[in-house]
DNA sequence: CTACATTTGTGACTATTATCATATTACATG
DNA sequence: CATGTAATATGATAATAGTCACAAATGTAG
């Protein structure tokens, strides 16, 4: 698993010497599917780096609504928890690992250390925030401007690109959370597109055609 | 104005040294109220820090739909404008001055070199770009959550915080494309307050009770 | 004051999504 | 294979939001 983590620390860009202390600093976390990694209102004092696995973020509200934000994925950093360390900030959100995951944990005291000796990881957290807020528009883009069934078909098309499956094990209940509606909804939307035969329905399970 | 430049850099926590570098290496922008400062698709190859004044910050799509995203006001800087360019990414969003307003554009190829050496700049790197996250969070929450008469609030009240005012110079129709709506449900809803006694109407203007 | 453009108000209708009630189906387990 | 539980299907109805048409009002420039 360290020459995993090795791989994917070059596979980021950073340099050497760097790529050794984050070796030699960090503890290994393992997650089984579903369990949940940070929750809403607690605060953890690492930062979690992905090596396998997928990590599912949302966003939850006070009546425990919840929105999917976007996917942490392998080499992936999540630096919104430094900031919310930082700052002493409790965290706004949820990670849950969607599958096994294997993560990479570094402690927060040291990130300050490694932005100012490596230009390599100033890229890397600047690059992680980026692509955090860039998924965050695309997730304001579908809920502020597409209808409902354009909004699932997206994320059954997401889902199937993220896990190079066409099938996506979920039931209509937990789609339907994901995508802050309710199950009936889903159930009808997605009949309608196996009537297109976009998808095909099973038990647990949708297969996007 | 280059004090009140030196002052708001010192309000942010920066030290001297990088203050007295910002200072020598940025130069003047003023822009009046409604003037575009950055248009989605295009890139600029400074980074933005408001001095005074207020830019809004919108989200578009290919057909012309906006989204509000969040204000910027004095002192705080558009860590997004970073990426965009180290990235050499096409901005996705629109920045628009929401009243007069004075910047200091930074070129962008000091900040890796001012982020080695300032930890105080580092810092306001890192919090700005959570600022902006928490702020997204926000908006997803509304748009997800929200019902448009609770979202049609929420941002009166947002306006009267952000400009001290209890009147928001707006028509019905500039308040319905920010809340990416039409202009007939907002007027109808801001009727249905009115009649709550929660706001009072006048033509271009609504105000806050 | 008048003419005009812009903004606002409202009724009528449609579309989308939410909600409730109630079947029906699929699967696991003994 | 009988039985129970979870998952899915679907009709009926309601709530919310979007659209169109047109009327009324407000402010401005001559």
């Amino acid at each position: 698993m360290r020459d995993r983590l090795d791989e994917i620390l070059q596979g980021i860009g950073l340099e050497r010497a760097l790529i050794d202390e984050i070796k030699q600093q960090g503890r290994l976390l393992k997650i089984v599917g579903e369990q949940p990694l940070i929750s809403t209102g607690v605060k953890s004092g690492d930062m979690p780096l992905v090596i396998s696995g997928t990590l599912r973020v949302m966003r939850e509200d006070e009546m425990g609504n919840e929105v999917f934000l976007y996917y942490l994925e392998g080499g992936e950093a999540c630096a919104m928890s430094i900031s919310c360390c930082l700052s002493n900030q409790l965290s706004g959100f949820k990670a849950v690992a969607e599958t096994d995951a294997v993560l990479w944990m570094v402690p927060m005291h040291l990130i300050d250390d490694w932005m100012s000796r490596f230009q390599s990881f100033r890229k890397l957290i600047v690059d992680s925030y980026q692509a955090r807020f860039d998924e965050l528009m695309l997730t304001i883009d579908s809920i502020a401007f597409m209808k409902m069934d354009e909004r699932l078909m997206k994320y059954l098309l997401d889902k199937k690109q993220s896990s190079g499956s066409y099938e996506i094990h979920k039931s209509h209940e937990q789609i339907a959370n994901e995508l802050n509606t309710s199950r009936v909804v889903v159930s009808r939307l997605l009949k309608k597109l196996e009537r297109e035969e976009r998808v095909a329905l099973y038990r647990n399970r949708v297969e996007v055609l």
